[in-house]
RNA sequence: GGGCCGUUAGCUCAGCUGGUAGAGCAGCAGACUCUUAAUCUGCGGGUCGAAGGUUCGAACCCUUCACGGCUCACCA
């Protein structure tokens, strides 16, 4: 744990100098940047500039998380987390060193037993306890709370995000906040005061500051009774009428509660930045009295901070409730979303809206957002300039890899430089993109078509911009329709259709991510119209007609012997020139192909489907066909 | 009671530093009689919730109001 400073190492905020504030906000204003740029450009402004040579508190940034870990933690918890990954990348990207830390405020009482947990009557009995002292219901994790845990720290690195966790019932417990919990005592009625403010009950009179876990059955039903002004507390367990005097430096038994903690760690860990949900950010919220113990019992001045919105799931209708047991979490949205995708949900809507997450229909036009977006990043589509700045921030911080992204960044910005100079000259006027010198979004694209050599010699940081080649998620859910669920032969059938669908081995791991959620959405959330197997040769031949059983036998003949020369279109032309000679209603023709080939009335966009498929595959399902009609004839 | 956020084309929403309103979907027309929101092309004047105000100029800034939603005032 670098240069963590202690509290009693507290020195004031180097002074601020207006005028490279005013820099700064003028910076930020000047172009339409992306609301994570927005906030690290205020969060320097605000805070002062770091200063890796300075160690102790100026050397970073510290971006700070966190929460409960007391019930499953779902995709709304999961905005904060990446809220702050994203402000904590667009610090990376203006060359701030960042410190994320995410704390699991496991030192919290148990005080509700959420429906999911099994046989939860009789877990009822570990009430009161810290949950890192109740035990894992299913029996695998040390306790309750490591559950939780456990389970976003296995998938946050899947989505980029490899905070530094910080555990506060390990940290209470080792004495570490022992100077801030004296600090509260001592600012009882300071805090008091600030509390009092906003309830419509004044705190009673024999209230502290401070709660504590019974040593005798290590429960927080306890009354304190005393304190010496100094080190030693005198509470007594109201479950079994014991009193003690412990030394707070060493029992590691008396925490802050909430609106007395948040400050607290806030000026222990010198957190710049830490955004939160709106029931922390109404007047008279946790943030207010927050701000105002920070500043008035531990002389900090309060992060930067903003509020976020919930999320909600297309579907299910009202807000997420951890306590009912049945919730969304980050790893059932990545069954569905691929990571880069997940992150792309989150950085392209503003923090401050709500959002649903969808698993319906809605999951196509995602990922072909996506794509278009992608698609945008590299130049293929063109937009305007204003749209290309914005699509490209959003997509570099959708990457998973950030290594990747800042290096297309500096890419982009030389880039950017280089046509900038160029275009000022020759126009007059400012060249789109070229005045971003200090900290605006980069430019994400330069212009697409042009060598990236072609102003003058090789640029040795303007590495070929490669697009990966794009596996249109529709197009991949019939293909795994056809494969039956086998990615790799879908890949490979994909692969095979076209010279320009070849794949880099990274690419190709890309696609197989995506294929696995394609795969998982057709499962588990795609309509019954959209799903389909095909029928093979062994099958029981489907019952035709006399004139459907001869338009197909022609259908067959035609794909015998031109169908590689096929394309779409005169592929569906020649299925209605066949209907009609063979006096079907081209529908009832198109019905009769669906039966045979996937047992269905209706199915893909036709004459592309025989494509995909293939002329071997379309061939062999549907020999029983022409055997049949070979007997006849 | 305090605070915050919405209210823009039929629907979902963009519009972040004020300069004569945009996108997707739906709809309509055409393209191949069209099938898995099928594909392509063309078509978008809506009192920007209401009323005042500032301004040469406001969806955007200020004030007031209406409606809708959220949140705090218990705990975290």
């Amino acid at each position: 744990m670098p240069g963590v400073p202690r509290p009693s190492s507290r020195c004031a905020l180097p002074e601020r100098t207006p005028p490279a504030i005013l820099r700064a906000m003028a910076a930020q204003k000047n172009k339409t940047a992306h609301w994570a740029d927005s906030y690290a450009a205020r969060v320097v402004a605000e805070r002062g500039a770091a200063d890796p040579t300075a160690g102790g508190a100026r050397a970073h940034f510290t971006c700070a998380s966190g929460i409960t870990p007391s019930g499953t933690i779902h995709i709304g918890n999961f905005r904060e987390i990446i809220t702050v990954d994203l402000v904590a990348r667009a610090l990376r990207d203006r060359g701030e060193p960042v410190r994320f830390i995410y704390s699991w405020d496991d030192y919290d009482v148990f005080r509700k037993v959420p429906k999911n947990v099994p046989d939860a009557e009789a877990f009822e009995q570990y009430l009161r306890l810290p949950i890192t002292k109740v035990p894992d219901p299913w029996g695998a994790e040390e306790s309750y709370a490591r559950v939780h845990e456990k389970r976003i720290e296995n998938v946050l690195p899947e989505v980029g995000i490899t905070p530094e966790y910080l555990y506060q019932a390990e940290r209470y417990r080792r004495g570490e906040y022992a100077g801030g919990i004296r600090a509260a005592l001592a600012g009882r009625e300071t805090i008091r005061e600030v509390l009092n403010q906003h309830r419509t009950e004044p705190l009673p009179a024999d209230w502290w500051p401070v709660s504590v876990f019974s040593r005798f059955n290590e429960r927080d039903n306890t009354t304190v009774l005393d304190w010496d002004g100094d080190w030693m507390l005198t509470y007594r367990c109201d479950d079994t009428g014991n009193t003690e005097t412990v030394d707070i430096r060493s029992a590691g038994c008396v925490k802050l509660p909430w609106r007395v903690d948040w400050p607290m760690r806030w000026a222990y860990e010198r957190v710049d930045f830490e955004p939160a949900g709106k029931e922390h950010h109404s007047a008279g919220g946790s943030y207010d009295t927050a701000r105002e113990i920070a500043s008035r019992v531990y002389g900090y001045e309060a992060p930067v901070s903003f509020k976020y919105d919930f999320i909600s799931i297309k579907g299910m209708g009202g807000k997420i409730s951890s306590s009912s047991g049945e919730v969304i979490a980050i790893d059932d949205v990545l069954e569905v979303y691929q990571p880069a995708i997940v992150r792309y949900l989150f950085a392209g809507t503003r923090p401050n809206s709500e959002f649903a997450i969808s698993f319906d229909l809605d999951v196509i036009k995602i990922y072909e957002d996506y794509d278009r977006c992608e698609r945008i990043y590299y130049g293929i589509d063109e937009v305007g300039e204003k749209k290309r700045l914005k699509e490209s921030r959003i997509y570099e911080l959708s990457q998973v890899d950030e290594a990747f992204a800042r290096a297309e960044a500096e890419r982009a910005e030389a880039g950017a430089r280089e046509t900038g100079a160029v275009g000022s000259v020759a126009s007059g006027e400012r060249a789109p993109g070229a005045a971003g010198a200090d900290g605006d979004p980069p430019a994400g694209a330069p212009d697409s078509g042009v060598p990236a050599d072609a102003a003058g010699g090789p640029d040795p940081t303007a590495a070929p911009r490669t697009p990966p080649v794009q596996v249109p998620f529709r197009h991949l859910c019939n293909l795994l329709l056809i494969t039956a669920g086998d990615i790799e032969a879908a890949l490979d059938r994909f692969e095979a259709a076209n010279e320009a669908h070849r794949m880099s081995a990274g690419n190709r791991e890309d696609a197989r991510v995506r294929a696995r959620c394609a795969w998982n959405w057709i499962q588990k959330h795609a309509p019954e119209d959209f799903r389909f197997s095909l029928r093979s040769a062994g099958d029981e031949p489907v019952e035709l007609g006399e004139a459907e059983h001869k338009a197909l036998q022609a259908l067959i003949g035609e794909l015998e012997t031109r169908f590689d020369s096929q394309d779409e279109k005169s592929l569906q032309s020649a299925v209605y020139a066949i209907a009609r000679s063979h006096d079907l209603e081209p529908a009832d023709f198109f019905a009769v192909l669906y039966r045979v080939l996937i047992g269905k009335e209706k199915g893909p966009r036709l004459a592309g489907f025989l494509m995909t498929l293939g002329r071997a595959t379309v061939l062999e399902i549907l020999r029983p066909y022409r055997e049949r009609t070979n007997e006849q004839g």
